[in-house]
DNA sequence: CCGACACCGTTAGTGTGACTAACGTTAGTC
DNA sequence: GACTAACGTTAGTCACACTAACGGTGTCGG
């Protein structure tokens, strides 16, 4: 059917993927996140760090000190995967997690002056890595992609 | 530090994400495309069907029959997740394998006509379920995603 | 006061998707 | 005819989102 078509184009060699494919949101979607997935655990990996690493110690740095599951819903982390990343931080002394004398349901946890260092740190590795990721686009460009994506997501998120 | 600054937000017992989470490109991509890939995961499973059939499918109705290596490399999938997506799609006799008479290494894939049926449903659900992904977003927009989303895909994508 | 219920942190496990390693088989190449 | 490479296939790894269930703790209604 579309094969006589598919023998006129230029098949030098390179499989091409299907236009139908190629031109739906979801995959590219997808296919750029994974890509993007890559080029920051990399990059982070570089300097010791995961991404929930930074989730976490965003939370902290903005919203003070809070419990595991509040950390857990402001970045996302399941409460279950919460343990293994506090773990870690506590590890690496950026955090510290202390029992609560006013709830003793609860950890409290804090960031510290190392952990403040450690994001600010942080921060610059993902500035220059998203540089790396939207490299080809314009700041007006960068800007309307941040929009478009987070309106998506936030009509996604409601009811959730 | 900025616990003063959160306190006087409207802190409704929401709890938010911080500003500079939501705001990174990488985790927007990350969320939105989980978001994403479960609406689309679902829609398929409602016909029976799954992302890589699609992929599949659509590979050999542009493309004309061709080996599972060929099918590998057009839709991204690899070669040794192919084995299973094709005995699927044979179960279902959407598509035909069999030995290569000219070259006994390969399979000869071709789509059948119930295959091609099956093609234009999952076209047609597809497009439900962009228009449900992309909804908050007018025509224009939804093209100036897409295209920027390619753009930078084909930019990550370049060199590999 | 106490029993039902909900929340806390933690452990273990599930399912999926991208990816690697290795195998026997078959084709080309020197 | 030996070497190398490609093919389809099987098995397994790794990371990530997510669920289930546990003991310990607070809360609230009767």
């Amino acid at each position: 059917m579309n094969r006589a078509e598919a023998a006129d184009l230029p098949d030098d060699g390179v499989l091409k993927t299907p236009e139908r494919l190629r031109r739906r949101a979801s995959r590219l979607l997808s296919q750029l996140s994974m890509r993007s997935g890559r080029l920051i655990t990399e990059g982070l990996a570089r300097v010791d760090a995961r991404k929930w690493h930074y989730a976490v110690l965003a939370s902290l740095h903005e919203y003070g000190p809070g419990s595991q599951a509040e950390l857990s819903q402001r970045s996302g982390i399941y409460r279950s995967d919460m343990v293994g990343v506090l773990n870690e931080l506590a590890e690496r002394d950026l955090v510290e997690r202390a029992p609560d004398p006013a709830d003793r349901r609860r950890n409290v946890i804090t960031i510290s002056a190392q952990g403040r260092r450690h994001l600010r740190r942080l921060d610059k590795v993902l500035d220059d890595l998203h540089d790396e990721l939207l490299a080809p686009l314009s700041p007006a460009e960068r800007d309307q992609f941040v929009q478009l994506l987070t309106r998506l997501l936030d009509h996604h998120t409601r009811g959730s």
